[in-house]
DNA sequence: AAATATGATATACAATTAGTACAATGATAC
DNA sequence: GTATCATTGTACTAATTGTATATCATATTT
């Protein structure tokens, strides 16, 4: 599953863990019908109590994203409801943007220079239609 | 932790704390991400009450050195970037925001829409210098 | 000496995570 | 078919953490 949990950001796990899941709903990544992983299994793999992964589900079920089933299991919902898969979506996008710039705060970026570098890369996206692959430079 | 504080100076315990952390995390013993010691256990150390802690951690946390997690703990945030060669700094600063805009693409954003968004939270993050926790959706 | 300000403490509270027991489901054995 | 058992999520409780606010103590000011 590979959630990338950052337990020093001041987001309560179980909260990260509700971002996750519902960005990886919105980008394609988890289908409606699939499996999540049991809570124990995910709190295994994350190294928490189960009972916190099982929070985490309960909130999601309780946004109508997934179905949890005692005894059975955890699912993504087949039909999400359609206004709710907009308010997903944007959700996700809202939390994405939250962490990079607080990851770029953390980079000791100013809002304005963060502009600029965002200007720069926008530009190619949309020239391209498509993010341009980093330079051999870098990474 | 061994703090060394002078009881008898007559510099108040709640700031000889703040400024022997921030001596710790400068000379590189405290690094970001390590946790501190709870307010209870530092206090029990130092045989001072608690609160006494609490408000240096609420001080440094002010500062944005550390971040303090009600249920979870004190953990130490980002050192002033110690000048560590700006172009290694304005690389990772474009990889993230490569990455940030490849997410964004499989969420479906387009570059008008994460405008606007970047805007609103970029204003927050002028207005408040901190960039805001999410609100729990649900609860 | 009384009033005020500052620092430390006491007490109650809230948020997060963990522990334990339990209930529902489904597979397997008989 | 029923019993049994492993697996799953649920419920309730406890433990650990930081927070809020009132109170006490002491020094400073007037």
């Amino acid at each position: 599953m590979n959630l990338a949990i950052d337990f020093r950001s001041g987001l309560p796990i179980y909260l990260q863990v509700v971002e996750r899941i519902k960005e990886r709903i919105a980008g394609g990544q988890l289908r409606p019908g699939d499996q999540l992983p049991t809570v124990r299994a995910l709190a295994l793999e994350l190294r928490v109590n189960f009972n916190t992964i099982a929070r985490s589900y309960r909130i999601l079920d309780e946004m109508g994203i997934i179905s949890t089933q005692q005894g059975r299991g955890t699912y993504i919902l087949s039909v999400p409801p359609p206004e709710v898969s907009e308010e997903i979506r944007l959700q996700a996008l809202q939390a994405l943007t939250r962490r990079y710039l607080t990851d770029a705060e953390r980079l000791g970026a100013k809002p304005e220079e963060l502009d600029g570098i965002l200007k720069d890369q926008t530009a190619q996206w949309q020239q391209t239609s498509r993010l341009s692959d980093p330079k051999p430079d870098t990474e």
